[in-house]
DNA sequence: CGGTCCATTGACATCTTTCAAGGCTTGTGG
DNA sequence: CCACAAGCCTTGAAAGATGTCAATGGACCG
């Protein structure tokens, strides 16, 4: 690690036109000038706290797993951060082996909590995005919640894809296509089914057409519509699928 | 609704020293000037979205539950919050019905989020306050995402136990006695099980003489050990409770 | 005193996990 | 280029856990 962490005296007010990558994922430009980046691969452990201070990671690409463990039992993976997400270390519960993993290459910023904080003071720009990534998250880990404690399993699985197809997808003929950075055993973990169960179900959605042949790594969603109206948080991930990209339009447009 | 809510104008800066409430809960008192104090009883809902904009709720006395049902599914609740917590309109998921209900009676203090904003902007203390109660959400919602995901039965219900008594318990007599202000399908719904199923798992508990005789809406832990030994979050949870302790003395002390 | 709501408990059904075997994919070394 | 090994995925059968349904009992309220 070359760079390091930027101290305080770096942060400084900055106005710029606002640049692509602030176009397509919301995250402010202004902080671009004081963040450590980071490039990520399969597997690759990020230590959540650096240097023992209050760290912040934002998602420029590629998707990140923030993991917890208690004592005895498997771990479960308690959120998936896509591009434009916000995580700081003091979102990981106290004595419960929280790590954060890459599920794919990708890339990372990375800067200290109290830097980022200084910088939101100065920047509106900033403190809006900060709260805005902070209330998605806490609403997606209710949807989350709802899906651990209410769906049956075909419920469970049927929302992960419709999320990632929603998140990450591109269309090609008529599928919706997109990367599947996770093993099976990482979908079970997220889900809280056993990985038995989880291939149990992908077998029935594939026979009854809902999602193609899978290419290892690679997911293709035939009927999204089917698959939607399978998951009852189908409409609530829309929404703030739109919403999301209503408000990075509206933020480009500025 | 006699007072109404706070408009932008009112929000100036104030100094004066710690009053009670801040030692107890670590809410700073900077903020009381600018809020509407609600009082709750048992079951009483509380309007998420006041006046359709974003509105904080923080909690002084009691308990809230905030509860999301998706189309077909029973209800999930997806937080409590406990006195000097926040709350804000936009942590819960759209579209998924959700809503915000006092489990007992109890005092509520609401204010614009933007207000709170702007207190934030001025007070350093309030900003602190917030990013602390946003981060310790998220680390809760994350053991309760564990939680849901991966402890059995006999396992969530020792978890909830355990948190109630760390939050809100008296000693008495070697009992750690407490208000239990939840149906048993409050309960049920929190940790995403039947309540028959928890019926049979307290029943077992109170056999095994970790916990007394129930006393309808009052809580009686015999085993307080014990009961942590059946819980693999138990660890985090006294974590967070020594942290938020130590927390408010150190506020307190300024 | 009777009604209503909530909690408890048993019998049973269902869903999910567990265990084990086999197949497929991927990577490595000859 | 092929053979082989390792790991992951799939699938069946059986076991276990949890949910469902229904009956009963108790507390609170009018």
């Amino acid at each position: 690690m070359t760079s390091g962490a930027k101290t305080d005296e770096q942060v400084q007010f900055k106005t710029e036109p606002p640049c692509s990558a602030c176009k397509t994922l919301g995250v402010p430009c202004a902080i671009e000038g004081h963040v450590t980046s980071v490039r990520t691969r399969r597997g690759q452990m990020l230590a959540l706290q650096h240097d023992r201070v209050d760290t912040a990671f934002i998602v420029r690409a590629g998707v990140l797993i923030l993991q917890a463990t208690f004592p005895g039992r498997t771990r479960q993976i308690v959120g998936l951060y896509f591009p434009g997400d916000l995580l700081r270390s003091s979102f990981a519960p106290p004595c419960a082996e929280a790590t954060l993993v890459a599920a794919g290459s990708g890339e990372v910023w990375r800067i200290r909590a109290d830097a980022l904080e200084a910088l939101a003071a100065v920047e509106p720009v900033v403190r809006r995005y900060l709260d805005e990534a902070v209330a998605s998250r806490i609403a997606r880990q209710a949807i989350h919640a709802v899906m651990l404690g209410q769906f049956d399993c075909e419920q469970k699985v049927a929302t992960l894809l419709v999320e990632l197809a929603l998140r990450t997808a591109t269309r090609s003929s008529g599928y919706a296509v997109f990367e599947m950075p996770f093993s099976r055993k990482d979908i079970a973990d997220y889900l809280g089914l056993n990985p038995d169960t989880l291939s149990r179900i992908m077998s029935r959605f594939k026979s009854a057409g809902l999602i193609g042949q899978s290419e290892r790594s690679r997911m293709a969603v035939r009927d999204l519509a089917a698959l939607a109206a399978r998951s009852p948080a189908a409409q609530s991930l829309i929404e703030i699928s739109v919403a999301r990209r209503q408000d990075v339009a509206l933020r480009a447009a500025v």
